[in-house]
RNA sequence: GGGCGCAUAGCUCAGCGGGAGAGCGCCCGCUUCACACGCGGGAGGUCGGUGGUUCGAUCCCACCUGCGCCCA
């Protein structure tokens, strides 16, 4: 064994050895208890991030646990598609040789598709092993792999079946790059600098006019009224007549709505049904038509006569001089706000009333929020709880549909005569009227609507397969906080639509990870952080145990620091094990306390043990972590090993077996957290009849000894403050002089010591003289306080007898 | 605009009703036969501000200030 722990090709083959070993296999066994986490399945052409790490960790700690708990632990990998993701990666890719997907066309740009993905795909869970997370690879699922495209074509049928799919004309994100609707996952939100252009609207009849502010003058075209709030002085007599919109010189309606922002611009709003989400709730409210004159393109369309196949820069610019020349413009000011872009591409997303498949949330979601509400599935920590319920009831109808090329193909199909049938495979006629001349719809799944079925359609359903007896329902969900809405509770509610059962009991939602400086992470800020390099420079346990020191609350900042502990901690119980191990000469395990030293670790070893176990159900890895961390330098080998080591060294048979077996508990327990180099370790100990990741979880066994060193650590205290010497006798002193190896002789600086304790004596007494303190405190609290006088009190004697 | 959260030692963070803690950094001492990637000691905080509740507030409540993230 070297002096240092050098984690680099020690963990890679410990991963190695793992995987053939079969130690991460699960498999279907009736007579064990199962434990069950879906992995939350990456984008197949991403990498690994710190968001995918942290989870990892967190997971693979519970499921190792687990695992050496006796439980027949599953966790699940694979890949998500990443519709619009991997297209846009395939489009980048393409667009290097000059062609676009539309100069393939649709089935030539499926195939490259897949060839794109056989060369640069699923490179993450490469990534993922390196992270020694106990996935069982064999296992790996992909959203688009056949029978998972089965599962989503019988969702998809299923719901349709019981009428909570309907085709509808809403007002969605679109992209006008790649020409379809987008979830709200999809859209980045960018601060631009802006221009508000005040634009008069006169009056149809009598005079003045109203003046409302706007962003984009060339949706004035598609205005269909002007909105004041009710209560608002300035317009309430106006209400009910009519104005002009400029260019197209329209006669439209003043409205009163409350949700017109009073403050903004001049309190008057222009209402644009056709390009604007929250004009066109107003617009449906007040019944007003819904115009549209931008196009899928983005560009003016055939309702603006000469305007048609403008851009809308060059529209707003039309609009402006038409403005001037005919005196409607009032002023421009600079303004600085928010839009929303397309998340792959930047394209501004132009809101537009689009005809899409909607799936109706009310029936749906209702098992959902009773799973909920009765805690039959926690969210953890607590608050995110209440915001799964409240994002569920609140959860408007589901558009599922899309309009690019890489996804599950809709399985619609249309007659000449508009008649659609739904089938899980291809229909032969039109269920309506007998056509054959069937065509199939073009769009394709929202890929949350595949990813809603993950933890069973991995498992083989729609089939009843062994898998999903054994497996299913599972345990455990892990995940960032904005996905909750987006993906588990969809997994929830369709967990308990489709297989009757919710899909796991807890969800984790884990802290997001900030920059060393605050603010999020990105790429294109220069603020990511590769957890590779990481990996490279301190090892894939000193990571694992970093992000979980670090992820204590809801958003953290990465703390090199953290890792570097981790670090020290592999170091530390290398060299410990270093140790007992080459002093002890191949003594066979085997715990036979004698000494108090003895009895005193085995008692913090299972009074630690306990409070990892307790901070696991909790799910408090920060804690969990920092628990493994003071056992190990404080515990373990500032006192224990210290105090053991001169008997090692004698050749003491029973401390040698009792240190080795004492080792092999701490190891057991750091394993979860730190599988490669408690495995490595483990594997360097003498009789080994098994790996340390499948060894038994021990009993914790008793702790009442957990105190029996407290006399001589506050001895030690002392004598390193003041080198003052307590009065010890026997195996006190024993192992006060083998940990604290006082050299000098004479009495130290007791006045130093009796000062001290003066003082002490002094705050104790104050305190209890307080009659109200004694009367209304806890009397817990009051005997502590005596307590300690009475001690203060006898070391005080003790030193100036 | 809505939601969630944060403010404690130079830095990153625990603690959340009864004497201010950890890791890193800094200073001092120690090459003691596992580790100098170590061991021991020390300096360093009116616990963001103002009120309130309480015998007692870093901790609970109200307001204020300054931040962060998510959503619209």
């Amino acid at each position: 064994m070297e002096p240092f722990y050098k984690p680099e090709g020690v963990e890679e083959r410990w991963q190695r050895t793992w995987e053939e070993e079969g130690h991460y296999n699960a498999d279907p066994d009736p007579s064990r208890e199962s434990f069950a986490i879906a992995h939350p399945p990456p984008n197949v052409t991403g990498d690994l991030h710190l968001g995918h790490a942290l989870q990892l960790s967190l997971a693979d700690t519970i499921v190792r646990t687990r695992r050496m708990q006796g439980y027949n632990a599953l966790f699940q990998p694979g890949f998500d598609h990443a519709g619009i993701s991997t297209q846009n990666a395939v489009e980048k890719h393409l667009a290097t040789e000059g062609k676009t997907r539309q100069d393939l066309g649709r089935e030539a740009f499926e195939q490259r598709v897949w060839e794109w993905l056989r060369e640069y795909g699923g490179k993450i869970m490469f990534q993922f092993r390196r992270t020694g997370a106990s996935l069982d690879y064999r296992r790996e699922r992909f959203t688009m792999d056949e029978g998972y495209v089965r599962a989503v074509m019988r969702f998809f049928v299923h719901l349709y079946d019981k009428g909570w799919i309907y085709r509808a004309n809403r007002i969605i994100n679109w992209c006008p790059f790649h020409l379809t609707s987008l979830s709200d996952l999809e859209l980045a939100h960018v601060e631009v600098d802006d221009t508000l252009t005040y634009v008069r609207y006169p009056l149809a009849d009598g005079d003045g006019h109203i003046t409302i502010a706007t962003v984009r003058p060339a949706t004035i075209l598609a205005d269909v009224a002007v909105a004041v709030h009710p209560e608002d002085e300035r317009y309430k007599a106006l209400v009910g007549r009519e104005v002009i919109v400029p260019v197209v010189e329209r006669r439209v309606p003043v409205i009163a709505d409350e949700r017109v922002e009073r403050d903004f611009g001049t309190g008057a709003l222009k209402v644009t049904p056709g390009h604007d989400p929250l004009d066109y709730e107003i617009g449906r409210d007040h019944g007003l038509p819904e115009l549209t004159v931008i196009g899928p393109d983005g560009r003016m369309n055939a309702q603006v006569g000469e305007y048609e196949g403008l851009t809308q820069e060059e529209a707003d610019a039309r609009v402006l001089e038409w403005l001037k020349e005919h005196g409607r413009l009032e002023q421009r000011e600079s303004y600085r706000h928010t839009v929303a872009v397309c998340d792959r591409c930047g394209s501004r997303i132009e809101p537009r009333i689009s005809l899409q498949w909607w799936c109706s949330m009310e029936e749906l979601k209702q098992p959902a929020l009773e799973a909920l509400r009765s805690g039959r599935v926690r969210y953890h920590p607590e608050s995110q709880h209440r915001f799964a319920i409240s994002s569920l009831e609140e959860a408007p109808d589901w558009n599922i549909s899309r309009q690019i090329w890489w996804g599950h193909q809709l399985p619609v199909w249309e007659c000449p005569d508009g008649h659609v049938t739904v089938a899980e495979t291809e229909p032969h006629a039109c269920t309506e009227c007998d056509s054959q001349q069937l065509t199939r719809s073009t769009d394709v799944l929202d890929t949350w609507f595949s990813s809603a079925l993950w933890p069973f359609a991995t498992l083989g359903w729609p089939d009843d397969t062994p898998d999903l007896r054994q497996f299913y329902p599972g345990d455990l969900n892990t995940t960032a906080r904005d996905i909750i809405r987006l993906w588990e509770n969809r997994m929830i509610f369709s967990g308990l639509e489709l297989m009757g059962d919710v899909p796991f009991t807890d969800v984790v939602i884990h802290s997001t990870v900030h920059a060393p400086t605050g603010g999020r992470m990105s790429k294109s800020l220069g603020t990511g952080m590769n957890p590779l390099a990481v990996i490279d420079a301190y090892g894939a346990d000193a990571m694992r145990y970093g992000l979980m020191k670090m992820a204590s609350s809801q958003d953290v900042r990465f703390s090199e620091g953290a890792i570097d502990e981790g670090r020290k901690l592999a170091n530390k119980l290398w060299n410990v094990a270093r140790l007992i191990i080459l002093a002890s000469e191949g003594a066979v395990p085997e715990q036979r306390p004698r000494t108090l030293e003895e009895h005193w670790i085995l008692a913090r070893l299972a009074q630690t043990q306990r409070r990892i176990e307790r901070h696991l159900d909790e799910f408090d890895f920060s804690h969990l972590v920092d628990e493994l961390y003071h056992l190990t330098f404080d515990d373990f080998c500032d006192w224990y090993a210290e105090a053991v080591k001169p008997r090692l060294y004698d050749g003491d048979a029973d401390a040698r077996a009792t240190a080795t077996a004492a080792l092999e508990r701490l190891l057991t327990l750091l394993h979860p957290a730190m599988p490669h180099v408690t495995e490595e370790i483990w594997s360097n100990l003498p009789e080994r009849r098994s790996r340390l990741i499948v060894t038994p979880w021990p009993e914790a066994g008793g702790e009442s000894q957990a105190g029996a060193l407290t006399r001589v650590q506050e001895a030690a205290e002392m004598f390193r403050r003041s080198g003052v010497r307590m009065p010890l006798e026997g195996e006190e002193l024993r192992i006060f002089e083998a940990v604290v190896r006082p050299r000098e002789d004479g009495d130290g600086n007791a006045a130093a010591e009796i000062e001290r304790l003066e003082k002490e004596i002094a705050r104790a007494e104050g305190i209890l003289a307080n009659e109200r303190f004694v009367e209304n405190a806890p009397a817990q609290v009051v005997d502590a306080e005596r307590e300690k006088l009475a001690r203060y009190q006898r070391e005080l004697d003790a030193l100036t007898n």
